[in-house]
DNA sequence: ACCACTTTTGTATTCGTTACAATTTTGTTT
DNA sequence: AAACAAAATTGTAACGAATACAAAAGTGGT
């Protein structure tokens, strides 16, 4: 974090804690639901700012992949997603660098690659 | 539309007709703003529900690349976006078609593919 | 012309996110 | 330690995209 210029607080920590033990991509409610037990006093607004400010600085990724809510991943290496439609689940998959690197370099300068697959996990298949 | 089971309107195929004449992404607002001046009744809930109607059957994408708006795409063949954090430019990619398959199918039936890279275009990084 | 059914429309509501000002915390100087 | 400036946190209010809902208009069949 503070490689990053930003200073560390009781807040950035327990957010980036968060955000780097649980694996499950969540949005900023999930994250408020989840410190608030032990934080009463986190705000909401905090949250908010913290994930802004993390994901400016590259040390987290705020993903598009869910159209209704911004979600957060602590887990910067690159990688896909696989979103069930039916139960909500988000898996990471790992596929070979070279996706991730723009085809040819046409004078682009890229920050982030989101890489989505969208459809139905097995387990809702045959429920 | 009707091989989709989806019956003709005038509202229907302007925004269909917009869709697929403007490659621009853009969003139901922008649509509305496009047709509302050949057609003054058309109201912004027609267009959410003809483009709900539209992306469920699979005629048009509902794309999440934009994490302030929901957008929309009239081409469907498997392509890949560039979009300019500066200037808002989205492009339009045609990697080879693997890339859109899932690596190992794991039982997933698959209903969408969407990959987004994010970054600064040419132009932007010289001005 | 009547009726059932579908589509469209406008308004009201919801809810994730942001703006903003006040309060609290932190670090530095004297 | 006290005082001060700067930064971070907090709560409330506001915004705006998307949705819910009921009324109105359109469509097709008898």
């Amino acid at each position: 974090m503070q490689h990053h210029g930003i200073k560390p607080s009781v807040q950035r920590i327990a957010i980036l804690n968060y955000l780097l033990t649980n694996h499950t991509h969540p949005t900023a409610d999930e994250i408020y639901a989840g410190l608030s037990a032990t934080m009463p006093t986190l705000s909401k607004t905090t949250i908010y700012n913290t994930l802004k400010l993390f994901s400016d600085a590259g040390i987290i990724l705020n993903l598009s992949l869910d159209e209704k809510n911004q979600r957060f991943d602590g887990c910067i290496q690159p990688h896909a997603h696989f979103i069930c439609s039916c139960c909500g689940k988000i898996e990471d998959f790992f596929p070979e660098e070279e996706i991730f690197a723009l085809p040819e370099s046409s004078g682009k300068e890229i920050h982030k690659v989101e890489i989505s697959y969208y459809g139905i996990c097995h387990s809702c298949k045959c429920r």
